[in-house]
DNA sequence: ATCCATTCCGAAAGCGCTTTCGGAAGCATT
DNA sequence: AATGCTTCCGAAAGCGCTTTCGGAATGGAT
């Protein structure tokens, strides 16, 4: 007699009719007459297998329309196909358009392999770190992917104590033994500046963003950097920092047209607030790209819908997310193999930087000629 | 003796020290003096167990920071507290912001149930149905969530036939016997045509969106029926079909503007169209919101920091998202007491219908040489 | 003191798959 | 024909948790 278990009746409660018709390995087996470790070794291509057993498996296994139990397969070997994604928890940071892309290209990605994407958000009272250690210790999850990223970021300190697998978007501004992907922002912020000074202008400001992220951070420096560069040192009333959004652009942009000296140029932390400073350029009624050039980051579609169309660093976020799933899938792979702290010397962490790209649309030109403020105008404030 | 498993020491290479140090059932019982049945009951509040013993194991748990894998619980239980969410296939379309909202508010809301979400693409040569299929069967997920419904959409033919609980956030045409949270589309757009003739508007205009999709499809309804109501019938030249982003809008509003009669207001499929046309009618060296009225939908907060500020049919996304994660929530407890199709009788299918709400912003005015009086202006609150 | 209810917990059988181990055939070598 | 290898597969022990079942202990009633 053979060793295979009938397909169990639905006597528990857990067995109801809706998995009750499920192939499982078992029904498997039982159709072939062989043993459930035969079935998965065959389909696992284990080398103690005849082909042409693991080819009659293979067959009858699609033909059958058997998906081995993700659930079942985890348990038994100790690794998940699933990457997890905790959202900031910031409500509304998911609309980053950003975020969106990567979290697209993670995805897209991803699923060539047949891994999936577990986004969790942060309820009330917890932190990230808390969500992801809920994740991490419940298996649902066989490696995490972070972005985002500030200076000092709570999250990645955590993951360099646990033993999962991670691949970071981004970087913290030290510590960074670790695998990444970013984008050259300091670069990507000098050579705006520097685009903007070789068209002549001279009294250049900056929208910046949060500076506890290190990717605003950082466009701050390269904006510096680039000024310095020049032997001037950047005016204080010309940055601005905090912006994080449209709305709160329209307001920053205001305030640097109504400086006694306003800015012939400005750049942006983002295109979300390239475009806030577009729009509150017109309310002053100003021309955007005539009076004042604006320059964005992000390289979003959004930009070329936009009047006029949006001078931007474009980095290629999809793209970015489809790498770091790469990256990915190969920390998980390295880590399967170095059973944690085992063999930590000779590999190179996986590190890829990435530049920005200047693209030019219609924002950014020359200096209007009168680079003086015809004098004031109320109407910025309200 | 007692029944208690030494937590294995790792001699499979499946516990690698990653997880060897991970506090078990096992391990707990072992430290409690307990069995693991016990403890399992204990910590799922089965009656049977005695007060003072669930609190001795409650406290033991959180000291010792177990967590349950739920994996394990899954294979055991035959749920999992995942539920997931394919991506439309259509690259570009998770940065649409509305679906950012929905997941944002799903994921939001799974969380404080210990739920999460699992994004998952789809690749190239598969198609939805195939993924989701797939998903259902590797047993990573407990339910569905789907949006963005086409006016006949596969999915939801393939969700009715399985036996798996979902909810839509959106409808179909017909065939709506499922769980289901819309807004009411036609409607909304019924609401906004009334309030541009009210304003005084003759000749108003319509960006429409991808006909497949009920949501647009409806808007148009809502559109055409309004207009009808005045007993005009509505120009065709005045109605676009098939604008999905900005991009797209730019171009359809300059047609529109070339128009030898052109319209004084033009209502607009999505926020991101309407912005898009508000860019068009600047670029056309117009004033919207003078010129051409123009009014969205969505409500996203890019309108409040565009200019003129976009008027627009507000919906409520992120909370529909939320609401959506409720429902199914309770469509799963619904499914774990009714196995299958036992008793598809005695209960109604939640099915909730929201409206939009028209949100004043300076984007829509009486036309420019109409006489009629402005109403108020401020935003609605909700 | 005896008997019946309760109360509370341990034992054990899964859930569906993986992986090690050993052994039965099959084949070639002496 | 006996021995030694290979090749290929079955057996079985998990992975960590849930849930049914039965029985020991407890307490109350007679």
């Amino acid at each position: 007699m053979t060793n295979v278990k009938q397909p169990k009746k639905s006597a528990s409660p857990a067995s109801k009719a809706a998995t009750s018709k499920e192939m499982s390995i078992a029904g498997l087996a039982l159709h072939l007459g062989l043993s459930e470790g035969t079935i998965s070794r065959a389909l696992n291509n284990y080398p103690d297998i005849a082909e042409k057993t693991r080819k009659r498996v293979r067959d009858a296994a699609d033909e059958l329309g058997y998906q081995p139990s993700s659930t079942a397969r985890r348990l038994a070997r100790g690794v998940v196909e699933t990457v997890g994604f905790v959202l900031p928890s910031r409500r509304d940071h998911l609309s980053d358009p950003f975020l969106s892309e990567i979290l697209d290209g993670l995805a897209a990605e991803l699923a060539v392999s047949g891994w999936d994407l577990l986004l969790a958000a942060v309820p009330d009272g917890q932190d990230e770190v808390e969500v992801m250690d809920r994740l991490r210790r419940s298996g649902k999850i066989g490696a995490f992917a972070v972005t985002r990223v500030k200076r000092s970021d709570p999250r990645i300190d955590y993951l360099r104590t646990v033993s999962v697998p991670f691949v970071v978007h981004g970087r913290t501004e030290k510590n960074d033994d670790y695998a990444w992907l970013d984008i050259d922002n300091e670069k990507a912020f000098v050579d705006a500046v520097n685009f903007l000074l070789g068209l002549g202008h001279k009294n250049i400001a900056l929208l910046g963003g949060d500076m506890e992220m290190n990717f605003a951070w950082a466009r701050r420096q390269g904006f510096i950097k680039a000024i310095q560069a020049t032997g001037m040192e950047p005016r204080p009333e010309f940055i601005i920092d905090g912006i994080r959004d449209g709305v709160a652009a329209l307001e920053a942009m205001a305030t640097l047209l109504a400086l006694p000296q306003r800015p012939t140029a400005v750049v942006c932390v983002t295109d979300a607030v390239a475009i806030g400073a577009i729009h509150a350029i017109h309310k002053a009624g100003l021309r955007a790209g005539h009076d004042v050039s604006v320059i964005g980051y992000d390289g979003l579609p959004m930009g070329k819908a936009t009047e006029p169309a949006l001078t931007t660093m474009a980095q290629a976020s999809y793209e970015a997310g489809r790498e770091v799933a790469k990256m990915l899938l190969s920390e998980v792979q390295f880590h399967k193999s170095a059973p944690s702290k085992s063999a930590p010397k000779d590999r190179k962490i996986p590190q890829i930087l990435w530049e920005a790209k200047l693209t030019l649309r219609a924002s950014a030109n020359p200096p209007a000629n009168a680079p003086a403020n015809p004098s004031h105008r109320e109407e910025t404030k309200r």
